[in-house]
Order: structure tokens, then C-alpha cells, then sequence
DNA sequence: CCCGGTTTTCGCCTTATAATCGAAAACGTG
DNA sequence: CACGTTTTCGATTATAAGGCGAAAACCGGG
């Protein structure tokens, strides 16, 4: 989250193939390492991991013909940093809104839409708001941010109390100072769990309430 | 689903390592083929492939070490055969209850706990069951397949209605005979969207309703 | 120091969807 | 033709989300 819009960053690639055209971060498996280490390996170089708040796998993409002259399998990552840091990246890197990508290298565009379309996904259905928000924050920080991730308008009341019933959301009970225009000061709240995904309290079609318990059938 | 578990087909290796170990079908990406249609052929060889009804990325698994003597690393997919078709498979493969594995190979227990944990959320939030469900069934045998697949009692009346009312269930106008034991003769049902996937029609952090439209922060 | 403007917060109400319960329907059997 | 069985359906309850407006808490300016 840069400047309210959801971005990611991107890479100047300086070889062929594709030379001069703008690449998500990434490079070759090494044979110590799996997937999830590589990847983090290669951002290290072009940003601080210890921003990174989330890290988790994305898809395989393998068509035969995607990289040219050569066969590459790409394992894609969906990675995120909290909206409060604002990480050094170097000279052949920057930082482009999602809706508002260059010419991409690869397949790289479509990777980013299945990153966004997964990010969008799980917002609304897990914590992984943490992954984007600062450590504090007041609700209208929070509205704003998932306004953008999502793409649409949600309302701060309701954001809100659907978080707090999911146990997801707890007040620190300090205050945020108002705007220069006045206003009640907003009261800062955290993402509980300690920034672990908290993944489905949620099903439809759940076990049922009066468990009579025994079988299954 | 066999005899109201949800089974997996697995293969006895012949060759080291892990000789005579159970393992999950699979094998080498070639270089004309991306990782689906590998997987496709791999198991074409098992098993009939038309009588796959889906197929989906699971994860990437890539641990150094995973496979002893050589770096391997494996795209695990999840595929999903209808009940009501039973396929012949070779003298070396055999189905074996997810809850009940025999010793694998390598890391394949993971990953058929992987492919249980994803198969059980999408279930409850998608129409994947058109995937193990025959083309014709009634509500009872919906519900045990659910059941048997969710690891817990749903619920017939609540079942078909959660269905229905997003649309995926469209009666067939015929009915089932009542069993040995009398009963009334159950409705046949069928999922609508002619085998697709619908994927998220749900979402918790709804769009506003009255959309007042404009802008999204 | 009062008053309008601004932003946040909170309670109440409406809507949407899921779960539960029980009665009625439709069948075989003795 | 009464009885047990299974399915089906309507009515009711429970739970969660969305909407709205009033009150709270701050600013700045007359």
C-alpha cells in the first residue's frame, strides 16, 4: 500500500530475454534451498525482508513457451508489507500500482492478477489484513486500506464489528490525534494473533450445533 | 469416494528410492507440456483420465531433502473422480482411505493432508461437490458424500436449501426407488454448470448494497 | 467562550443467510 | 389397512452482516 493503492514491485531486467522490461523479483532455485527460501533470498536483494509481512505460495506457472529460449517453471509467491514502511529499493527497481501496470516481462501480468485476485480473496475471510496494516491504526486508516485491496467501498461501522466478533481486531486504548480540520480523535486498535494468519474460523455449512456427537454417516 | 470414505490412489514404487513404498501418481515434466497437462498424461497411465471431473493446483513442495539422492521438486495437484464411477486401476496401484494411509513415500502423507484440508474448505464454499457427485443423485446420498468428505454430519433439509438457494442444485424431475425398507421415494437432483468450477459467489466484506457508486477510499 | 463544522463512535434496526424442528407426504410390509 | 420408514417441506429460531442516525469529542473562529 503506497500512496492508497494497492502496488507492487517490479524489475528492470537488465538481460535477455526480455531486457529492459519490467519482471517481478525473482531468480533460480538453489539446490539447498526450497521455494520459500529462495524466494527470500532473491527479495533480500532488492528490499529489506524484514519488512516482509506474509509470505505465502501463489501457483506454479510451467507453459512450455512462456519464457522464450529456454523451459522455466516459475513458482509465484504472494508476498506482503505493511502500509507503514517504506522500503529502500535500488535503482533498476520501482514500485506500480496494480491497475496500472507497464509492459510486463513474461507472464508476469497475469501473475498479478491471480496475486490480487487471491489478496482480495483472503482479506475478507481471514486476517491477513495484519499483513498490510502498521501495528496501530484507527478504523478509518483500516476502512481506507481495504477499500483500496478490495477495490470497493466498505463501510467503517461495519468493518469494524465484523472483525471485533471474529476476535480479529482488539482496541489498545490509545488515541490517534485528529486532522487539521478537527474531528473526535479516531481510537487506535491492532490485529490480535501476532501477525499469524489465522486462517477459516469460518465455514458455511457448518458441524452442527447440538453435537449428538458418534458417526459420520 | 469408495464404500463412503474419501479414498486416494496410490502407487507401489518399483524402482529405488523408496522402493515398494506407497507413493502418489506422478512423474517427470517434460519440456512440451506445462505442469497440468503432466500430470494428466502421468496419470493417464493409471488410471482412465476422462473420468477426472477436476483438477487443480495444490501447492509446491520443495524441501532439499524431500526425496533422498537427487533435488526433486514436486506440483502437487488435487483430482477428483465422481462416486459412481469405479475405474479399473493396474495390478501395482490401490485406493486407501485419507484417514487410513499405509506407510508413503517421501512427503506424500503431507500432501494428501494438504489436498483434504483444501478439498473440505472449498466444499463448504464452492460446487466442488459436482466433482465427486454422480450426475443424477438424491438428497441422502449428497449428504453422506458431504459428510463422509467433511469429516463431519451436515444436515439433509439445511444442505439441500444452502445449495439451492446459491443456485447450484436444479431437481431432475425424476425419483429414486425407496430402499429394501420402504420410504418414500427421494427427488433427483442435479449440480447446475455443467461441470465448472463457480468460485466465489460468497464473500464475508460485501460490496455496499446501494452502491452510491464513485469513489473507492 | 459559545457555536458551527468535522470526524469518530455507538446503539438500534433491517436484511440476509444458515440451522433447527416437527408435521405431513409417500412408500413397503405384515 | 395400521405401522414403521424415509423423504420432503413449511415454519421458526439463530447468527451474522449492512444501514442509519444520533451522540460524542475535537477543531477553529468570531
Amino acid at each position: 500500500m503506497r500512496r492508497e493503492s494497492l502496488q507492487v514491485l517490479l524489475w528492470r531486467r537488465a538481460q535477455e530475454p526480455h531486457a529492459h522490461r519490467w519482471s517481478l523479483p525473482g531468480g533460480r532455485l538453489r539446490d539447498d534451498e526450497d521455494v520459500e527460501a529462495s524466494i527470500r533470498r532473491q527479495l533480500a536483494e532488492k528490499v529489506d525482508v524484514r519488512k516482509l509481512a506474509h509470505v505465502e505460495q501463489l501457483a506454479v506457472f510451467s507453459a512450455p513457451d512462456r519464457v522464450p529460449g529456454g523451459r522455466i517453471v516459475a513458482s509465484a509467491f504472494l508476498g506482503l508489507i505493511p502500509c507503514d514502511v517504506d522500503p529502500e529499493v535500488p535503482e533498476d527497481t520501482a514500485w506500480y500500482p496494480v491497475d496500472d501496470l507497464p509492459d510486463t516481462a513474461f507472464d508476469h501480468e497475469a501473475i498479478v492478477r491471480r496475486a490480487q485476485g487471491r489478496l482480495r480473496a483472503k482479506l475478507s475471510y481471514t486476517n491477513l489484513g495484519f499483513a498490510l496494516a502498521p501495528p496501530e491504526f484507527t478504523i478509518s486508516a483500516l476502512r481506507g486500506l481495504y477499500s483500496a485491496a478490495l477495490g470497493y467501498r466498505v463501510a467503517a461501522t461495519n468493518l469494524q464489528r465484523v472483525l471485533s466478533r471474529r476476535g480479529l481486531l482488539e482496541p489498545t486504548g490509545h488515541t490517534s490525534p485528529p486532522g487539521p480540520s478537527g474531528g473526535r480523535p479516531a481510537a487506535l486498535f491492532r490485529f490480535t494473533g501476532h501477525g499469524m494468519l489465522v486462517t477459516d474460523p469460518f465455514a458455511v455449512l457448518r458441524p452442527p450445533s447440538r453435537g449428538s456427537g458418534g458417526d459420520v454417516r
